[in-house]
DNA sequence: CAGAATCCTCTACGATACTG
DNA sequence: CAGTATCGTAGAGGATTCTG
């Protein structure tokens, strides 16, 4: 019996067929983990806020990713958004129910991350270290 | 009190006064999701392969993606190589004990993406169908 | 206030060819 | 077998300007 061909594809759920393009997992990974989507969810995890907070929340962002991230958060059903019609304008964005549910496990790892950056970084640093050695 | 814009940076659990570029969370996470990082360390999280091994295993990666993904994997110490001396060579790759750490939340959250991908694409398909609507 | 539009750059990734 | 080296492309993301 030779390696399976399909091995990857069960790994991810994918039926016979389909092509590891469209794999579910990675459809939904890329939208979680855009530059600045992990950090915008955590954001809106805490409570709602207005297009102008988050800015100031995030001021790394820049406007035209801060509109973009949010409307692919908003697609993949993780974000709603909600628009007053006052004048000026103010829109509200907070996670669906979707999106908290998702967050979650993403809570997870983030925590992962925090807790075992050191550990990272000190592999990093010693592969460095050897690869100018 | 103004919105406080070391918000960001305490959400990333980063100490003042320090760019969210090298956010420790942001740093591990993209060593993670890179495109194809998730499906290999799902594969070694179920035993050690060989460099061909995993090719045929994964057919659609590129033979430069693979080496570069794993180099990276093994970089941030997620995955060990050893180099079998034989001729021709063999190399054999694995998760080491970080990186089996790191696979426990990464893989519920995988889970969470099987289990929800059509709710998912449900929010996906009627947010197209509104904007061409 | 909350964006849309435009332009530009940089890098992730693939395809192909070669090697100890 | 397990890579390295080189080239080319598409898309992610930033900076800037304009608007209902």
């Amino acid at each position: 019996m030779e390696a399976n061909n399909n091995f990857a594809r069960q790994l991810q759920g994918l039926p016979e067929g389909q092509s590891l393009e469209n794999c579910p997992v990675r459809q939904v990974m890329q939208g979680i983990f855009s530059k600045w989507s992990t950090l915008l969810l955590q954001a809106l995890g805490e409570r709602p806020y207005r297009f102008g907070e988050l800015r100031r929340l995030v001021p790394d962002i820049s406007q035209r990713m801060l509109t973009q991230t949010l409307r692919d958060l908003e697609r993949d059903g993780y974000v709603y958004r909600t628009v007053h019609p006052t004048k000026p304008p103010s829109v509200e964005y907070g996670l669906t129910s979707l999106g908290q549910s998702m967050l979650v496990p993403l809570k997870e790892l983030v925590d992962w991350a925090t807790s075992n950056f050191s550990d990272v970084r000190a592999a990093r640093d010693a592969y460095d270290a050897d690869a100018n050695g």
